[in-house]
DNA sequence: ATTATCTATAGATCTATAGATAATGC
DNA sequence: ATTATCTATAGATCTATAGATAATGC
């Protein structure tokens, strides 16, 4: 996938650029990364990423897209955004993808498009956990605080919470979720 | 302060600068804003902002400098800290500058040194406020929320969120803080 | 013949500096 | 005379495009 000197493949070029812009949106953000950065690192050349995506900003729209989430059992909705948020093995593309989002928002000019990427699916689904007043408000602020701990994590690298024990964070901010989001009690 | 056409003043024309600054990095972070942005904001050449500051980053560095909090209760800080986040009128200058990190922290190269000037005086006085085990990250999640919000209000402007009233806010973050880090119970 | 890839470069920035001009204070 | 301010521009980017070259498939 790396260095095999390969044929000539517009598909395999494309998915090069794709997964080259990811992760350098996710190191770096949207207006740090170059075009040719993305292209140097996919191994191409930098005319390709303009003839196969047409311009940087379409790149990183197709790149952050696909976002969206498999469908969960809402009450199960926290914990599993939490685990994906906290465990850097498995989820490690949607983690590239929610770092280059977050790591971009202050910068972008569409902050309307990225902040529907951040919602969509999830805001929604957290909205029904709650049956008492502000349920929606409810939602958007554990979606803050989620966003928030991924944020001290993933891009301004705070520590303790950058090295700590996913298990110890999950069981120290379910309970506090649960005052805030819960039916009833 | 605007439009009188002044004498000519060194130190006013820093403090413009300064001034302008500190606004247009909170609305457009910092890649997006330009010295010309600066200059023409604050009214005055483009080259004296090279002269007071020496370069954009040092401009950025003092005018995001002083981000320090009066001393207050460490009971009564969270709210405190969150009052400061939610009012819009009260602590505009304050904001301004949080706003300013926050939205610069995906981008700047120094994230270590918006790091430091986010968690100074917070995270150490919020680690107190628990003898639990974990106070340090508990701190760090208190923290992680508060900077979540901030986000979502003031660089996504996120709705209900960014709209929202901020006595209600207080009602629903407060008490899920407590589970987090008051002491015993 | 078609299509993937590369070369070369236009055109528009942006930060920073050198040096000229003009207003102030002794 | 000193110092605040402005003019002009160097030098280094960065995105994007036009057009040449080279590898593939019929």
């Amino acid at each position: 996938m790396s260095e095999q000197s390969q044929r000539r493949d517009s598909a395999a070029t494309r998915q090069a650029l794709r997964d080259a812009a990811i992760e350098l949106f996710a190191e770096r953000g949207y207006d740090r990364t170059t075009v040719r950065d993305i292209a140097t690192r996919a191994g191409v050349n930098q005319a390709l990423l303009f003839r196969y995506f047409g311009s940087k900003e379409a790149l990183f729209e197709e790149a952050t897209a696909g976002h969206r989430r498999e469908e969960t059992a809402p009450a199960l909705l926290v914990g599993e955004m939490l685990d994906n948020l906290l465990d850097p093995s498995s989820s490690a593309r949607r983690d590239q993808v929610l770092t280059a989002l977050l790591r971009t928002l202050g910068t972008d000019d569409e902050a309307a498009a990225i902040r529907e990427k951040l919602n969509a699916g999830y805001a929604e689904t957290l909205a029904t956990l709650s049956d008492q007043p502000h349920a929606a408000l409810r939602a958007d602020l554990v979606l803050a605080w989620l966003f928030g701990i991924s944020l001290m994590r993933g891009v301004a690298a705070t520590q303790p919470l950058a090295g700590a024990d996913p298990a110890v964070v999950r069981e120290l901010v379910l309970p506090a979720v649960r005052t805030l989001l819960e039916k009833m009690r």
